[in-house]
RNA sequence: GGGGAUGUUCCCGAGUGGCCAAAGGGGGCAGACUGUAAAUCUGUUGUCUCUGACUUCGGUGGUUCGAAUCCACCCGUCCCCA
């Protein structure tokens, strides 16, 4: 069976990607699909840097804006969805263009993971949960190593929100977290995927694009959005968004507002680390270094260079 | 002009004679990551020829076997009185 071609636009945010992901889907026929945490809440767009009209340039985006803050979301249902649309843009004689920061989504997708049935338990959660806050997260930490060494292993006690996570895939279904991973990954992927991953070889210049960023955010009405999400009860893990919670303070009276925007810079600057530790792991990503060229026109045509030489389609 | 306080490693901040290259926090850097992932968690952070050596705690000089810690003077900052 022939392959699907897939592109995708990794990077940290404030790379570029974006822009990139559409570039490639004017020049290719493509169409995006968002790898993005929280471009898929709805009325989320100033804070979480969504793509506005004009932006896009009249190319489609998938899998952005349709999801409602407070409604529960989870890779799994991610990595279903962005398949079928992969198959839907293919079938329709268009290229599926990934583009997202988030990590986690991206590998899950390409990577063809399959996610078991089993969701998650409360009651298991909690009760683990309480082990944890009670007594130590060490306690909490050997009773896995009891079950799944392999697995325990891989984790620091410390961290114990993925402890619970192990504990109980192990309750729901039987099997150990490492089995559960393992089966995970029999499937070959689907994809003929082509990585192409933004970055700055100098570190200042992508901090200093993250910032600038959040400065433009603010002007575009960052603050009336939180506000407005706040008059909408504004709850559950859209709520982590950076952007949001950072302004917070401000709201409550407690923080001025530049204290806020500035821990906001920096927080989105120690977000964009985290991404680049995420993908440099990945040996298929081919980086284009910002800073190594004079204007995005070069960085088009660097682009265009790696898919014409992946000879994808 | 008088009185008081203070100056510590990138920042804040502990440290009042040896156990101090110096607690803790922040930031930086690096890493992990399979149903909350913009989350969660970890390591590291003076230099070097690195199981030891060397240079640091405003400056200079001194006391001492030994000082970030004690003394003298100097420089800077802050507060109160005038």
């Amino acid at each position: 069976m022939k392959k699907i071609p897939v592109i995708a636009v990794v990077g940290p945010t404030a790379s570029g990607k974006t822009k990139l992901a559409i570039e490639i889907c004017k020049r290719h026929n493509g169409e995006v699909i968002s790898a993005d945490s929280m471009q898929i809440y709805r009325y989320m767009s100033i804070g979480t840097a969504k793509p506005d009209e004009e932006e896009m340039e009249g190319i489609p985006h998938h899998l952005m804006d349709f999801v409602t803050p407070g409604e529960s979301f989870s890779v799994a249902k991610y990595v279903q969805l962005a398949r079928e649309k992969i198959e839907d843009i293919h079938s329709r004689g268009k290229l599926p263009v990934v583009a997202g920061g988030t990590g986690l989504y991206v590998d899950s997708l390409l990577g063809n993971i399959q996610f078991s049935d089993s969701k998650g338990d409360e009651a298991i959660r909690e009760e683990l949960s309480r082990i944890a806050a009670e007594k130590s997260p060490q306690v909490l930490w050997d009773m896995l190593n009891e079950i799944d060494p392999d697995t325990a292993q891989t984790l620091h006690p410390n961290n114990v929100w993925r402890v619970v996570r192990a504990i109980e895939v192990y309750r729901l279904t039987g099997k150990t977290m490492k089995e559960t991973q393992e089966e995970s990954r029999r499937l070959p992927s689907p994809y003929n995927s082509l990585l192409i991953g933004m970055n700055y070889r100098d570190r200042a210049v992508l901090y200093d694009r993250v910032n600038r960023r959040v400065d433009i955010m603010m002007e575009k009405g960052l603050l009336d959005e939180l506000k407005m999400l706040l008059d909408m009860g504004f709850t559950g893990t859209a709520r982590q968004a950076i952007g949001y919670k950072e302004l917070m303070p401000y709201i409550e009276g407690a923080v001025p507002l530049d204290v806020c925007v500035d821990t906001l810079k920096q927080e989105s600057r120690r977000y964009a680390k985290r991404q680049l530790t995420w993908f440099r792991r990945n040996e298929k990503i081919n980086w284009i270094y910002g800073d190594d060229y004079d204007d995005t026109a070069q960085i088009f045509d660097k682009a265009d260079n790696l898919i014409a030489f992946a000879d994808m389609m």
